[in-house]
DNA sequence: TGCGTCAGGTTTACCGGTAACGTAGCCTAA
DNA sequence: TTAGGCTACGTTACCGGTAAACCTGACGCA
């Protein structure tokens, strides 16, 4: 790099801590004194060291480490859209990571990022090591776990109860009369919050005298196929079901799909319901029965829930935002 | 941080230089001395701090930074997860960004980045400010342009042409019999690598006597709503078209849906032809005609170039990723 | 016996900022 | 008249690593 402060102090006749102060907008000099500073440093082409200032002292960090599941779902694209645009426009640079759904990954993200000494942390969900935890604790910086709501966070979490999600749709889907409901489910049992749902889905069903009949959890990754076959194989398994509720809508489309090929009249014959609310399902010829999640408003949220602990207020705990289920033609 | 080389020197008897040397792996310590370092470290749970690394020596940067148009983008989406997968496996951190389609936030962008010295970069597309271009030369690491073919890269280039996506495009169509064709993109201008496609779409029609006949391009963002209200105006405006090829699948997806909805048939009375190759286009009651984009392959070899790069290899200066014409059904 | 070599270290200097504190000159009020 | 405070700076120390130079004792060998 061409020039540093000591260069651009030497060039105004000044020390290289006024020309600090003026850069960062600091005050104790004369508006003379910044008005050449500030002329000198851009014709140097003078480009800061946020390593050195970082380094130097703590407070000056502007680096958020946020780790997703997975960066190709398209949920969670929205959730880091609103991450980086409520951050990039307050000057913080964010650095992510994808955890495949898995604890002991995303602890060794969480140690790669703490030797960055980020300014603060965006996990998502509730479940994490112990080893992770140490090394939260250690890094001292404040943390959002999103996604899953958890009343006794780790800092802060802002997000819903997926409980309460497959609880809402198994109530929904007992009123409209299924009493004989099937689940197709991805990524094993790896994916905790997927599991959440089908819980609290199941709770409700067995509470009102119509449990849940059968389930196929594949192995793959959540998307159409996965959906399309899965919905296959649970009806060559286990014929007469009144309605599907899916892990996601990726995979519900994929089960509509499945049903249109079959001739499997929906929702006559079959209801089926989705997760998330993924925006091409909503201009299908029939609208999907699903909870839309408000993915946006998440990551804005612990974007502000970060930046507010950040300048020293207190910072919401904890941010509860309402998922919305949406009736649609399918169910 | 609880304890740092020193405190683990101190602890171990030795001093904070062996301990560095150790814990890099590197040489000039004996077995003996290794063991007590390193059960030393882990004792005290060191945690090590790249901060100080890479403002040391700006060899230790393990910093690459990476720049997409939109984070909502389905495409970019599996173009970053290749990317990730390849540098996290190989100790990189990862430091996004989006610039909206603008050059000028782009140019923001990589002069926030910089000052975090970054090992590498990876910026989207082939056109930018003269500023960045100098920052870029400043900054001296390694740059991959991805997603938009340019055989005078700054650095190093890996993608595909969108002119000659396009241009493949125009000549299928007017293979199946197509003479009326129409264009709906979206983003106005603002996206220059769908303008690309659109022509090198408009240059083959022009030459084979079949020039485009009119074009419906919208503020929006292009997903399904743009596409449906997009054919709907240019339907309304100007009848008589016998194709449409649109700015992507998302918007391909929804002149579909309007198409469905006004009972025109595709493709008797209007070819519909997308791009990108968006995994839900496949599931289809009829196959999406499309130009399939092999997202993740670019994202992992934007990766490998830059890791040889930095580990003194020449590395591909360009890297053509071949895209593929899937003729569907619906042209 | 003297000397070169090598393994296995240590010492020193430095990266570029920022916090904390020091100070000269001037103004003001008791 | 002078203590005290304010403005507009300058000085010093430090953050935690890494590169490069330097040291030292043991050993081999002429």
């Amino acid at each position: 790099m061409k020039a540093n402060l000591e260069d651009i102090a030497q060039a105004a006749g000044v020390s290289k801590m006024t020309v600090s102060r003026v850069l960062r907008g600091g005050t104790g000099f004369s508006d003379d004194t910044r008005d050449r500073v500030v002329k000198v440093a851009e014709r140097l082409g003078y480009v800061p060291n946020k390593l050195a200032a970082a380094f130097g002292s703590y407070q000056a960090s502007t680096l958020v480490g946020m780790c997703v599941p997975r960066l190709t779902s398209g949920l969670f694209a929205h959730v880091l859209d609103g991450v980086d645009r409520a951050l990039s426009r307050l000057g913080y640079q964010l650095m992510i990571g994808a955890n495949n759904h898995s604890m002991d990954e995303e602890e060794a993200w969480v140690r790669q990022i703490a030797s960055w000494r980020p300014a603060g942390l965006i996990l998502s969900g509730r479940n994490h090591t112990p080893a992770t935890v140490e090394l939260l604790r250690q890094v001292a910086a404040p943390v959002v776990e999103i996604w899953d709501l958890t009343t006794s966070p780790i800092d802060m979490s802002v997000g819903f109860s997926h409980y309460d999600c497959g609880a809402e749709m198994g109530q929904f889907l007992l009123r409209r009369g299924r009493r004989r409901a099937g689940y197709v489910g991805a990524l094993a049992r790896a994916d905790v919050m997927g599991q959440a749902r089908l819980e609290g889905f199941q709770a409700v069903l067995a509470q009102a005298g119509a449990p849940l009949v059968d389930r196929e959890v594949l192995l793959d990754m959540p998307g159409f196929y996965a959906g399309y076959y899965g919905l296959e194989t649970l009806l060559a398994r286990t014929p007469g079901l009144d309605v599907v509720y899916f892990h996601n809508d990726d995979m519900a489309v994929g089960g509509l799909a499945y049903a249109a090929a079959k001739g499997i009249r929906v929702p006559e014959d079959l209801g089926i319901a989705g997760w998330g609310g993924m925006e091409a399902a909503s201009i299908l010829p029939k609208r999907l029965t699903t909870t839309v999640v408000p993915t946006t408003a998440i990551g804005k949220a612990a974007a502000e829930a970060l930046v507010a602990r950040l300048k020293g207020e207190p910072g919401q705990e904890v941010t509860v935002v309402p998922t919305r289920l949406v009736p649609g033609e399918t169910g």
